[in-house]
DNA sequence: GTAAAACTTTACACGGTGTCAAGTTGGGGT
DNA sequence: ACCCCAACTTGACACCGTGTAAAGTTTTAC
């Protein structure tokens, strides 16, 4: 039996996700996730050492249910750059409109905890390889516009695929998701596929 | 005289304008406003009627002080589409790199205060309204581009110049803030002219 | 000169995080 | 069958920052 103890420490991560989810991110303590995961609060503390580890963890989790490296495959194995970068903002922003809500918390506590800064960081340095990679495959194909430095239009990518820009997207206008992924597809490629 | 509460009032500004700009608007709490304005945590709270109320007062003491609205008359005033999106660009990007510490004070209570989520919205929208104003000299002149349609030409200049994006770019990116401007410039000529 | 406004001082309530220490429960090994 | 240990509970508490309350003092305006 793997062990009562990791046992309740999925029930934790799955309480987390699941409020956090329900309530967008938003006034989720720590003991309304003890609550519903029928633990006492201070169980939470016994599995991870702050709100900010456990909210971590919980990317982790989603990330690990959601299979997010399988999702990424047919990006890194696109024929070209083109449909690469393509391929790679789908399967990004499809992830994102997944974990928006427990990242939304996490990035809620970057200006006052520097754990979260730190592991947040982390997780965007993950994103920036993904685009460097997608803008890498572009120059090799001789695809890659003029108009930005390699580093600019990494930079660039990186920026227009924050989490932020999806946010601000999808929920101040209101945009859908499907939206979302056509219109940023449409961008990149004007910005940074080199136009005949 | 213009009465003694209002040069206090004036002092409490300047005291958060500048230990929020000393401090990169991090950790500045009421008490540290209230000593660096020499006056008691109280009377601040006589002068505003909570944090969010403060913080939001001092982005317009910033904008009457470095007179905001003179600096978008050339925008206003351009000859062409093309160049009043320049030209609102510039002027909007050089505000940010002054209010950027204070809207970060701002942005950050956004989760946890409403009156602060409020504010910050009601200036968002002005800010959107400028890229509206942009977007429909463009069109006028006939050089919107046919790549979007007018509200997602709006939506998105509206994202691209959000302060995150901003902050993204000029801090974790570590552009320069002329590299911010050419290159924002840029990107949205590629985006929103119509290419011959 | 006086009344009202501005400001100070001290104290406290609240909400949320994180810690501490002592008690309880239940499963595994011998 | 026993005991032990790890997992967990319970209840109390410190801390931090925001905001409030009330009573006292100084300053301003007229």
């Amino acid at each position: 039996m793997s062990s009562k103890s990791e046992e309740t420490r999925i029930r934790i991560l799955q309480a987390a996700w699941k409020l956090l989810e329900a309530n967008r991110g938003d006034g989720v303590r720590m003991s309304d996730i003890a609550k519903q995961a029928e633990v006492s609060r201070q169980a939470v503390y016994l599995h991870f050492s702050n709100r900010s580890d456990l909210l971590t963890a919980t990317t982790l989790y989603i990330d690990k249910i959601k299979d997010i490296d399988a999702r990424l495959a047919p990006s890194r194995n696109a024929e070209n750059g083109i449909l690469r970068l393509e391929l790679f903002i789908d399967a990004w922003g499809r992830y994102i409109s997944e974990i928006y809500p427990v990242a939304k918390a996490l990035l809620a506590m970057q200006d006052t905890d520097e754990d979260a800064a730190a592991a947040w960081s982390g997780r965007m340095q993950a994103l920036r390889h993904g685009c460097e990679a997608a803008i890498k495959a572009l120059q090799k194909d001789g695809h890659l516009s003029s108009l930005f430095s390699h580093k600019e239009a990494v930079d660039m990518l990186w920026t227009i695929l924050s989490i932020r820009n999806w946010e601000h997207l999808t929920q101040d206008c209101e945009w859908s998701l499907k939206k979302y992924l056509s219109k940023t597809k449409l961008l990149a490629h004007q910005l940074f596929v080199k136009q005949k």
